[in-house]
DNA sequence: TTGCTGGTCTGAAACGTTTCAAAGTAAGCT
DNA sequence: AGCTTACTTTGAAACGTTTCAGACCAGCAA
């Protein structure tokens, strides 16, 4: 293979229709060094007539940079990690970065599987979002990502990376004190997996909350929900088959909302006429529900601007110091699912 | 800089401590050759005592393939292009290729940009659900990607690319038909805009279906709501204020209907006592609104999985075919957000 | 004329792979 | 031993850029 097929055309046919070097075309389209006005205009037409489009990834072989930001998350179709996928997406954007993205659906081996994916693709750097209760330890991150990373919304024991959190802690105790502000003594938690940090955060604020009023703390109410809509459904059902049922209910995630809602429908109880319901994550689609929720709102804005900030910090050398950590709180948003208890 | 910085090990770091050619070491890792299994052993041995993690950009640019899927897509946060772009996520990862990802917020000049950028990167493929009323004609998307390339739920005129559409213009006509058998005779149509071929689908099924049955159409029973809940929210206010307002309302998308919902509470109508909806495209959070929406389902998966599939089909060299189409059936799902008007 | 100075431009090396012609080796056959 | 055959392994070219040491050239001072 001899002859050269212009399948398409590279930077020595623009030089030579130029008939200039192809040093010279380089510094042209890059700026990158003096050029007489002469020759650039000339370099300039022959990229217009040749329709040439530089090659990205010889570029990227040459300066040990790609110019991509890679985002493992666990699921897409989350409302709360699509609005921090769409923020992630806009800050690269604007700073001339690709996104490459890969949604893990909570599967611990395609969650590795994609982290070396994107070593061998040699992203600028890393947005990982943990899922479930990750299967990456911070000894296997370090080593098998050699880019800087920012972990968002949970992060792994032991990391030295920067990491944008919420305060979960906050953020249920928030909700229930705000049921026990109404009047609600019965309250019911519906957890996620008890094995995720998050979790356990989320169940001491509740207890906390509960602890801080005097009301005493019952394993009978708290059900475990998995994060999913299905577990959190017959979770729900089982604290409400109860002999004394919870009078209120705090879901921790937008999955488990969804669970909640239709166990309540299944018992034909109403909200907040019959139960009252608070969850933390607010969804875009909080508006639509019937009866709007009390949520605690996480500040999906912000985490994800500060965490494509702090990323692109390190990526472009402006940052060079030790592991950072931002902890956000829970913004209360009271709407209408609750009701002092009859 | 003549040194070698062995920042991170090469192939030839492993060649030189197997004691062997960097061809052979290649040959080992893709199994391109049959190798004898004395020296196939101290290879591996050598890749994993040095933590060797092959160079896919290197790779690349001798292949002249990325491995890499492009997907432009308007809106992340609508969970319909969710659920579309974690099927391609899925399918791609299932195939081994990666996938990068823009979100365009139908903004044209960024869709523009994103395409360039992605021809650039030299994606293998591309997935494209185009935005708003697309910026992109048929001949600017043939010059500036020279990969195969699939549409995704919508077109645009000319392209000689494989599509996988929803039959937009059946899906309103079944929802109007629905209406119309439950005895709604004014019924109001919340359209997006009329510049988008989808919307015009649309709006000709709803007129389609009256025609079928010998209603009349009023202008004043059609607004147009940009697929955005603000407008659609003024616009479905704007209809029902009038002196004979419908019966029955049939919402065009996601966002449309969340609009429709804020004005059904504004005016203080329940629904489905007060007035009947129907609604294009349904929510994987449709369970939890109250009342639980009857809709025209786009079968978002089996389109994702085809778009996927028939693009996976060129890039692999599969297929070498014609443009193909694939229109999809809108699925009526009867819930219980329509009784007949009193 | 000669030597310098400064500004442009060129040419080749380097980035880390894969591929493939050619070299090497072992085994089998006469 | 000498020749073939079949199988391994090597070495160098190529992929399309960027960078940078040096070539080139014009102008100017001595």
């Amino acid at each position: 293979m001899l002859q050269r097929v212009a399948l398409v055309t590279t930077i020595r046919d623009v030089a030579a229709r130029a008939r200039v070097s192809v040093g010279l075309v380089s510094s042209v389209l890059n700026n990158s060094a003096r050029v007489s006005p002469g020759l650039r205009s000339r370099v300039l037409q022959a990229v217009d007539e040749l329709g040439y489009v530089p090659h990205a990834v010889a570029r990227s072989l040459r300066l040990g940079r790609t110019g991509t930001i890679g985002l493992v998350m666990p699921d897409l179709t989350n409302p709360h990690f699509a609005a921090l996928a769409c923020i992630i997406e806009a800050a690269c954007d604007e700073a001339g970065f690709m996104l490459t993205l890969c949604s893990t659906s909570d599967d611990h081996a395609k969650e590795l599987r994609q982290l070396r994916l994107m070593q061998r693709q040699r992203i600028d750097g890393l947005v990982f979002i943990p899922g479930g209760p990750s299967a990456v330890d911070a000894a296997m991150l370090r080593t098998s990502i050699t880019a800087p990373v920012v972990m968002l919304d949970r992060t792994v024991a032991g990391i030295e990376a920067d990491a944008v959190l919420l305060d979960n802690r906050q953020a249920a105790e928030a909700l229930t004190a705000h049921l026990i502000g109404q009047g609600h003594a019965r309250i019911g938690l519906i957890a996620g997996r008890p094995d995720i940090e998050i979790s356990q955060h989320r169940e001491a604020g509740y207890r906390a909350a509960l602890a801080k009023h005097g009301l005493a703390w019952e394993a009978g109410l708290i059900g475990y929900g998995q994060f999913h809509e299905d577990s959190a459904c017959a979770a729900t059902l089982a604290l409400l088959d109860q002999p004394s049922p919870p009078t209120a209910l705090v879901s921790t995630s937008n999955h488990t909302t969804i669970g909640i809602m239709r166990a309540l429908a299944e018992r034909r109880l109403a909200c907040p006429a019959d139960i009252s319901l608070v969850a933390i994550d607010d969804l875009p689609w909080s508006s639509g529900f019937e009866p709007e929720l009390t949520v605690a709102a996480q500040p999906a804005d912000e985490m994800g601007r500060i965490a494509s900030a702090w990323l692109l910090d390190r990526v472009l050398g402006r940052f060079g110091g030790g592991a950072r950590t931002s902890v956000h709180r829970g913004r209360l948003v009271v709407r209408r699912s609750v009701r002092p208890p009859c």
